[in-house]
DNA sequence: CCTTGACTTAGAGTTAACTCGAAGATTTAT
DNA sequence: ATAAATCTTCGAGTTAACTCTAAGTCAAGG
């Protein structure tokens, strides 16, 4: 199968546009396959490794941190123990993150519940969490 | 008791230089007395809205909709439905990235996991997260 | 008095991660 | 053959929220 892609399916498919994977291509995030005239063509691992950065970015790993994460992938199987402790490391700083945001989500609850004793006539809109 | 505080004074209880107070300021997102001369003096009132709008910060409000909101309070009593809508609608926004960020660190998990199954020896460092 | 701090306006610089466009050449697809 | 896509390089523009500097004046505290 490993079906090839051009710039264009494979922004369509990862929902990331051609400008910006040949950015990530420039800052060694991608090393894309050519064809023989120059072309791009992105394989079904290429496609996963641009997967793999969205998911990394979307935890807010700066790029130049994906970067090196990927640059120990290509030296290859000694910086296993590495690239491990990198993603442990990050999934400390995110959970958090997430800790802090629930934090302050509860501050915001407790302005929240204020604004619905000040004025309670109109509670019916406060507890509506779960109708949209 | 309705303590006043200098500029910097105010800079140092909430953590935002002086140089973004104005910023606030000029903004719209708050609006400070003066001395005769025209020197700010912040009142303990005024440093509660810095902590909120900091809190707001914290939880990816941007600053536009703060001074919205801020906006809105200064109008009065009637606009409190308002006001408390915009916390609500920005409690869902905030449960919303939350959650993602959760599912997110989910897929990570999943990633540590399969670096930790190639590589068994090492997996003294994986379960580390209560550790630090 | 005198140093430190405050005031104003105005504008430039910073950071991250795009985002876009143009120019000019080549390639691919129909 | 021709239209659409791709390639390169280059550099400018965008967004948010600061961050800092400068110039010039004025106020406050000891």
């Amino acid at each position: 199968m490993t079906s090839k892609y051009t710039i264009q399916q494979a922004a369509e498919i990862t929902g990331v546009s051609a400008h910006t994977l040949r950015y990530y291509e420039r800052q060694g995030l991608l090393s894309v396959a050519r064809t023989a005239s120059g072309h791009r063509r992105f394989t079904d691992d290429d496609l996963g490794w641009v997967r793999f950065i969205v998911l990394l970015k979307r935890t807010n790993m700066p790029l130049p941190e994906i970067a090196t994460f990927i640059r120990l992938e290509k030296d290859g199987r000694d910086t296993i123990s590495k690239r491990r402790k990198m993603l442990v490391d990050h999934r400390k700083v995110l959970a958090n993150h997430v800790a802090e945001l629930q934090s302050h989500m509860n501050a915001l609850d407790a302005k929240i519940h204020y604004y619905s004793d000040v004025n309670n006539d109109l509670l019916n809109c406060v507890q509506d969490d779960s109708t949209q």
